[in-house]
DNA sequence: ACGCGGTTGGACTAACCAGTCCATCTGGTG
DNA sequence: CACCAGATGGACTGGTTAGTCCAACCGCGT
């Protein structure tokens, strides 16, 4: 748990408090960075006063671990919506576009919000690099079950490992939002997730 | 320039301390990351004083630009001797096992130096954002003279487009170095790399 | 040898920031 | 209604940090 009183009761208005300061966290840390983002940051954008942060995490390393929980409930709901009925090549070319779209809606700026959690946490606090390997390993699971399916459809070839194709694509996918973050266009994030796609594409029976 | 003082004449002693300093700022960063690391942590590990920093560098900021052309220049020297007379596939898998046993020594830990950088600073300082945009685009360069040289050869298929094949390499080292560093396991990371080599290969005459 | 520009040491400051504390308030429960 | 644990406001503190300043020093060019 990430909160400092896990055990303690907590009224309806306590929650509200306490969700609203992890929202207001995760936007700021995602676009000003978690080490730029400062307590009293976060308690202007949520309306909210230090006793009432301090009251619900016992510091800013607790607060951001549930950052990373809010964020990455967010990214899996997101994506389990948006690849969970996928079983077709065609479903897969669909959800990178929605991806490709929504990140040149921002030029490419701020990248992907669990990626840059990820890159920015995981050397520094042992466990929410845990927490952020568990919601990659969900995340990859995700792309895994699609291609099992399309694997049981035979479209795909059943000697190929669904599992490393899986973890290939979310790697070509985030490693495209870090060059799409440093030269503020999507096209390089495009092209490393249409290469993972063209691989995989080369492995189904059709080709 | 990065300089606070561009055109001011430079002795050798002085290039000396100025060498020293981001050499240590560049470790200190790529360990601790940009914004966990302070002035007087450089000072501290390079041996120097404040006014020696100062002299040199007009803040942080511009001290942080010379470690990305530092990081910059040492990246793109060693990519350039591995790469640099490679022409073919064996060669390519050659550079790829030297990275990945590289960052296996460190069990996926701090990331490949520049991406770590270009994450951290992309968002938040633009001179510095264009600097990693042109060296990301300068490694891109090396990876294309070397497939350009294997359609050259012949091994490579004469229609496909090595820029795109480059763009896509870099993204698949860049996301599996990302995810190494969250499982703290080199493991995604080959994985990722070896699915665009698998590509590459697949888009092979000799398949 | 001499002078001047580049170089160095380190004390100092002003701003900032995470975290503490206590007095006050609110709303659910008996 | 009375109680009280939980919720809230916001002043305060101690430590840290980027950046300033000035006096002293070194060494290159003449």
């Amino acid at each position: 748990m990430t909160d400092s009183h896990s055990g303690r009761r907590l009224t309806a208005r306590g929650a509200k408090t306490r969700a609203r300061i992890v929202a207001a966290a995760a936007e700021l840390m995602y676009v000003k960075g978690v080490a730029a983002t400062t307590i009293d940051d976060v308690l202007a954008a949520s309306g909210s006063s230090k006793s009432q942060l301090y009251h619900h995490f016992d510091s800013k390393e607790a607060l951001v671990r549930a950052v990373v929980d809010h964020v990455g409930q967010n990214t899996l709901d997101r994506e389990r919506e948006s690849l969970g009925h996928v079983s077709t090549l065609r479903g897969l070319r669909r959800w990178r576009d929605a991806l490709v779209q929504s990140n040149a809606l921002r030029h490419g700026a701020y990248g992907c919000a669990l990626g840059t959690l990820a890159s920015e946490v995981s050397d520094h606090d042992d466990l929410a690099r845990r927490a952020l390997s568990q919601l990659f390993s969900e995340w990859q699971g995700l792309l895994a079950d699609v291609l099992r399916r399309l694997q049981d459809d035979g479209v795909l070839k059943p000697d190929v490992s669904v599992d490393q194709l899986a973890t290939g694509l979310i790697g070509a996918l985030q490693g495209g939002y870090m060059l799409a973050q440093a030269e503020r266009d999507v096209a390089p994030m495009a092209t490393s997730v249409d290469m993972a796609l063209a691989h995989i594409e080369s492995l189904s029976t059709s080709r």
